[in-house]
DNA sequence: CGGCATCCCTAATGATACTG
DNA sequence: CAGTATCATTAGGGATGCCG
């Protein structure tokens, strides 16, 4: 019985790591100050550089800069420059980019829950 | 025309802000590189201190100390000293942490399926 | 076993100025 | 407008040792 015990348990103890892993993963790709607001903002629509930086509100154009570039690499996000205008970019999600919705959309559901719950209190 | 478009536009505005400020705050609470792996474990199954630590890879029991006190004080996790024992004690999740549980599961299915789709390419 | 205290280091972010 | 470059600052976190 004790034997049985230890082999649960020890599934259980690697079945645990295997929900872990791909949380840590994620937080990886979309953890951070700022990339989930980034990813919201575009998720809401598609937003040029400065609109972004107003929309995130805080970010300094350095961290913009490098966020946008990171969430490009991981196929998130994609840029496009309009081709007529001079200096025009704009930010779009990927369809990859927007298989977030659902960790996006929980989070906000509860974010806005959570500060109403803070402010009745 | 033009007017109705700058009014149509500050609207959208300002609803893309009130998407981000939840989202903010979320990450305020459960963002950083450890609080949401502690979460998913206690997510699984209660656990105590130094089991934590092995679910919880490459954590120190400086930052799981100063990671489960912040989640305890948010009213996510409690604490449990048991009694009987000496120098035992067990971490769960509250209620309000068990809301997260949308959360959790979106990020750890979006990580999963990532994590296959990175391994295939 | 479940922590806390100290010291230290690096990565992340900010501030500011500048450019095509 | 959409960034880049440089410098300064800070927060996050690791290593280690101690303690009830």
């Amino acid at each position: 019985m004790s034997i049985l015990k230890n082999k649960t348990n020890r599934r259980n103890a690697e079945e645990c790591k295997l929900f872990i892993r791909p949380v840590r993963d994620v937080i990886e790709i979309i953890g951070g100050k700022w990339r989930l607001p980034i990813l919201t903002a575009l998720s809401f629509k598609k937003h040029r550089f400065n609109e972004l930086q107003i929309q995130v509100d805080g970010i300094t154009s350095r961290m913009l800069s490098r966020e946008l570039k990171d969430l490009e690499l991981n196929g998130l996000i994609e840029k496009n420059s309009l081709p007529e205008t001079t200096s025009i970019s704009e930010y779009n999600l990927t369809p990859y980019g927007k298989s977030l919705d659902n960790i996006l959309v929980s989070m906000r559901t509860w974010g806005t829950n959570h500060r109403e719950k803070i402010m009745n209190v």
